[in-house]
DNA sequence: ACTGAAACACACTTGTG
DNA sequence: CACAAGTGTGTTTCAGT
């Protein structure tokens, strides 16, 4: 499972145009097509690349808001239960446990400020949740397709 | 740029396979390959995709460490004036102005603790950024792929 | 072991109805 | 939007280094 050179080229290539044929990849990287397509198979297969997808942009399908929650748990919630109460509720997009006061962050997507409301509510009304601090998202300065994976390390 | 029910369910596919074939897609959606592209296509050109990528594992590419730090600034300073602090820094993968305290919550990626303190000590010698307020994440519980997208509403 | 080249099958793309 | 034709790409096989 080590990476040399070029499978981190060929990821970089992939994480800008996850469409990009192998021959195009190849051109960059030095290599023909079915050489790339049998690192990438080899890259897929150790769970490097876990799948490909579109990036779209969420206002364009109405969903116009979205905020981080700081959730705070009672003293013994574990990972697992945490995971529990956040991920059935459609809106969560992104939930992690953190150093700090709160047990997690919560990152929520809505359709309004409404729709919004509505799901932090029903945050709130989970057990396990004792306390919410919510932070609205004013604008999205940066957010790199890498936000869900990583580019070559320095 | 109004889209209906059929440009939903193919955005929904490609945001779980974004390299499955317009043929593919069809089949679930009940449409022919052309006319699946065609509207790929006009969703692309509408900027509702703005791309596609592949999903990748940071941890397997040497990215271990992650954090959340909320960002200070000095008084009179403008959205424009942050992202050019915070862009110019590889590690930063997403940035946001939030509501409350804080006037910009920024997710930093880097290879290990050192790397990530080096990377904060870098920010905070931004000359607009004040102070900063780091939460390093323990373990990611949820994110899906429509962390930098968005699947369709309810 | 990994590569490049050729062959085949499949997907994309365009035009037409 | 479906259909059908032509083009290009994905995929496998094989031989070479």
């Amino acid at each position: 499972m080590r990476l040399d050179d070029l499978d981190r080229r060929i990821v970089a290539q992939l994480l800008e145009n996850g469409r990009a044929s192998y021959a195009q990849i190849g051109d960059r990287v030095g290599l023909s097509a079915p050489a790339v397509k049998r690192r990438v198979d080899r890259l897929r297969a150790e769970r490097v690349i876990t799948g490909f997808a579109a990036v779209v942009d969420p206002a364009a399908l109405g969903w116009t808001t979205e905020a981080f929650i700081e959730v705070f748990c009672t003293g013994a919630t574990s990972p697992e239960d945490i995971y529990d109460s956040v991920h059935k509720h459609p809106e969560v997009v992104a939930a992690y446990t953190i150093s700090g006061d709160a047990s997690a962050l919560v990152h929520v997507r809505a359709q309004d400020i409404q729709h919004l409301e509505q799901a932090l509510e029903r945050l709130r009304r989970e057990p396990n949740i004792t306390a919410t601090k919510t932070a609205i998202v004013l604008s999205r300065l940066i957010g790199r397709p890498t936000d869900t994976g990583a580019t070559t390390p320095a």
